[in-house]
Parts: structure tokens; C-alpha cells; sequence
DNA sequence: AGGGCCACCTGCGAGC
DNA sequence: TGCTCGCAGGTGGCCC
């Protein structure tokens, strides 16, 4: 489900209610996740205090310190997962795996049906494995379309792989992979490394463009996206090709068509994109 | 070494 | 109505 606009989405409802809160209970009512929730999750957190919440790719950061740790949290909503402030008495649903309690009487709530997220904890998060080896930031400066130039020469692999590769650049899943590919009229299936320059330029800023309205909407709510406050995202509206396969171009007019790569829906505009 | 594919898991809609 | 099938926003790890 959530792609980098979606956790950032997630990430900005939560940060003002847990930021300087001391964590006061710890639930996990299913620590089945990709990875087990740490057993003693419980013993590190409860008394400490939450002193950041960041993003890094679709990971949220929730760093944490106490007398006795210092270290963060390692959240990742998989393809189903959604993290809620709860500020009333409702009961945990269904799916509602893992709970921190604040000191401020809200709750944050992880729901993950399919389970595909994690809860893990690092003292030294920069240095995660999940985190070490990832590429840059698709909005920081960093990612220009030189250096996607540079790092797909003699890459035969289709551009749509290329861009959703977490060390070519992190946080372009495939909704927004159709998206900027279709902006920047580029065909999904093109070979890396037979791009120019200018149009790896173009493809950055359609990469750049999309998720920033994607954020600024909130994310994209296909099915089940919900952010902090239980309301969806609006950019699903805006989506020009995804989920729009045998509609009509709304560049050309000519029908959209759809294929499989790696197993991913891919849909696209045969005249626009090249 | 790099690229492609599977697996992890639940829920839902389509089609029979 | 109720079953089965295929598909879903991610991504580590395995196999070729």
C-alpha cells in the first residue's frame, strides 16, 4: 500500500503527537511481522521518551532515549500497514498488532493485515542493514538526472526496474514508477542505459513533481490507505495512468495499455512513451 | 556480478 | 450463494 508519499503523509500526522512524549506502555499483540517484534520491545521503550520522528525511503525513524538506551525504532508499513493516533477508548481491531502508549493519553496504533511491515530496533539506525546501502532521497539535491546517467551506463535492465531499485534511489514504488515514466514519456520497458541525459533530466523531475503532489494530497488511497487521523489520501484522483489501463491517454487520446513487469502492473501511453 | 523471480500474508472482487 | 482464482501499494533473498 504506502509508498514514500504515504509514509511521509504518516509520518507528518504523527510527529507532533509523539514528539518530547514519554512512551508509557508497550503492546504487541502479534509480533508475527517480516521480521519478529523484538521481545523485549517492552522493557526498551516504556519510560523512555520519543525525541524524533524522521523518514528515511519508506522507513519511519522514531528515535527514542532514556537513561538507559538511546536508539530508534525501525517502522515500515509493508504494503498493508497504517499507524494511527488513537485519542479516544476504542477497542484494538482486528490486525492491530503493535501499540505504543504516550504520556499524553494518545495512543499509536499499527495495523497490518498482511503483516509485510516491521517493528525493529537499532542503536544505530544509520548503520542498519535496511538502511546502510540505501540510494539517495528522490526530493533531496543529490538526485539529479546526471547521476541517474552515470549509474545506468551498460544497464540493459528495463527503466521502470532501474528507477524502483532502492539503490538507484529509494521511495518510487509502482504507482509512481507508471506515473513519472508516463510524464516524462518515457516506455517502461526502454533499457537503462540507452537514455540521454536530457530525458534522465526529465524523468527526475516527473519523479520529483509526482510525489510531491502526491504528498501534498496526502497520498494515494486505492483500497485501504489512511492516514493518521483515519481519513484517506486524495492523489488517486490525480493518477494519469495507473489503474486507468484501456482508458484513453490524457495526453493523445489513443488507449492506455497494460503489461506485467516483475510480476507489477505497468500501464502506459504507446504513442507518448518512447 | 547482475538481473529476475519467488515468497511472505490477508482480503477482496470477478467469474463461474 | 458460495467457491476458487488472481491480484494488491514492498522488498529481502535465492537462483540462474
Amino acid at each position: 500500500m504506502p509508498e514514500l508519499p504515504e509514509v511521509e503523509t504518516t509520518r507528518r500526522g504523527i510527529a507532533p503527537h509523539c514528539e518530547n512524549r514519554t512512551i508509557t506502555q508497550v503492546t504487541v499483540r502479534d509480533g508475527r511481522l517480516r521480521w519478529p517484534v523484538p521481545g523485549n520491545l517492552a522493557e526498551l521503550l516504556e519510560g523512555a521518551v520519543i525525541h524524533t520522528v524522521d523518514r528515511r525511503a519508506k522507513y519511519l525513524l522514531i528515535g527514542v532515549s532514556s537513561a538507559t538506551v538511546a536508539g530508534s525504532l525501525i517502522v515500515h508499513l509493508g504494503m498493508s500497514g497504517s499507524l494511527r493516533v488513537i485519542t479516544d477508548q476504542s477497542e484494538p481491531l482486528l490486525h492491530d498488532h503493535v501499540e505504543l502508549a504516550l504520556d499524553n493519553g494518545i495512543r499509536l496504533r499499527f495495523n497490518d493485515p498482511r503483516r509485510f511491515g516491521c517493528w525493529l530496533w537499532s542503536e544505530t539506525p544509520d548503520q542498519h542493514p535496511l538502511i546502510a546501502s540505501l540510494g539517495p532521497e528522490p526530493l533531496a539535491p543529490e538526485f539529479t538526472g546526471r547521476m541517474l546517467y552515470r549509474l545506468s551506463r551498460g544497464k540493459k535492465t528495463p527503466v521502470k526496474s532501474f528507477i524502483m531499485d532502492n539503490h538507484v534511489v529509494v521511495g518510487v514504488g509502482n504507482i509512481y514508477a507508471n506515473e513519472a515514466l508516463f510524464k516524462a514519456g518515457i516506455h517502461p520497458r526502454r533499457a537503462a542505459g540507452r537514455i540521454s541525459l536530457d530525458r534522465y533530466n526529465r524523468l527526475v523531475n516527473a519523479i520529483r513533481e509526482t510525489l510531491s503532489a502526491a504528498i501534498l494530497m496526502g497520498g494515494t488511497t486505492l483500497r485501504d490507505f489512511v492516514n493518521s487521523d483515519g481519513k484517506p489520501g486524495y492523489f488517486a484522483q490525480s493518477l494519469l495512468v495507473y489503474g486507468r489501463s484501456g482508458e484513453f491517454c490524457p495526453e493523445c487520446g489513443h488507449p492506455l495499455k497494460e503489461i506485467r513487469m516483475n510480476q507489477r502492473s505497468t500501464v502506459y501511453c504507446s504513442k507518448c512513451q518512447r
